[in-house]
DNA sequence: TAAGTTTATGCAAACCTTTGCAACTACAAG
DNA sequence: CTTGTAGTTGCAAAGGTTTGCATAAACTTA
């Protein structure tokens, strides 16, 4: 099955429709590099469809999440970024507050927390994709430069 | 020992200096309800305040945070909302991705956790002002109403 | 394949938040 | 109390993201 047809596949049963705006931003998102902004989305698939609007690729990643094709990350402060899920890897991400860099977590570390805390409050939070935040071994270093 | 001795204090230990806007932007969050918007905090304060400036709220909001005066959430896509640190409870937030209500779980239940993060990733979660996304108790029943 | 319905898109405007800069003010030192 | 020097503020503009509305395109049904 050819990457196209899973697109349309995944997309008609959450009732998305497929359109070409929707094929080309994932593709763009699938072929740059990880946790790419959504300007870059956007210049990005604008070479393939000339007359793609920014706020399109702002409700088509919406959808693609939706979808579950692609995860969404906003660092606190710094613009959202996007990336291809990878459901063999599923995982969430650390982002340093001090130098915005980031890491992955795999959503299994994240589970059993998770768990715990929907048993005491039942509240089931988003274990698969969520965005902490903190200091990563570099910054963490440093006293309070902030 | 006053309200205001406490703030000037707190300020001057990290460095900050105190001024009116820090003052009353402060009082405004204490005694406006819980998890206000920056719009809130900005009508509240002008009223002591004429001259206040939606910019200045923003700067002197990140400064209390940066003295551990009070937290900020920033819930996916929602506006930031602030509330008062309470030293006795630390505690991070929940908030629902369907209804956006908003929850709160002690710092504690979040600290192992993180330790065990640490320990494997070398990466420190900020444990005492998370925001968690995920599905409320009534939200998750509904089947991906989205 | 043509028509009808519903969703998606482009555009412009609005919204939330951050930033650069000049004027102002808190604090320290004299 | 006066002066000097950082840190703060107000203002205006820019950045990133969302929204309303009319048009266009995708899917459904016949």
């Amino acid at each position: 099955m050819s990457c196209g047809t899973r697109l349309a596949e995944q997309l008609r049963e959450r009732g998305y429709r497929v359109t070409a705006q929707r094929t080309i931003i994932l593709e763009t998102i699938a072929h740059m590099e990880d946790h790419i902004s959504a300007q870059q989305v956007y210049e990005g698939s604008k070479e393939r469809l000339p007359g793609l609007n920014l706020a399109t690729v702002y409700r088509t990643v919406e959808s693609l999440q939706g979808a579950g094709m692609i995860n969404m990350l906003s660092a606190g402060g710094e613009p959202m970024r996007f990336s291809l899920c990878d459901p063999e890897h599923p995982h969430s991400h650390l982002v340093c507050r001090e130098c915005g860099s980031i890491f992955e977590v795999e959503t299994e570390e994240i589970e059993a927390f998770a768990r715990r805390v929907e048993k005491e409050t039942s509240f089931r939070i988003d274990s698969e994709h969520l965005t902490l935040e903190g200091l990563c071994q570099i910054c963490k270093q440093y006293p309070t430069a902030s």
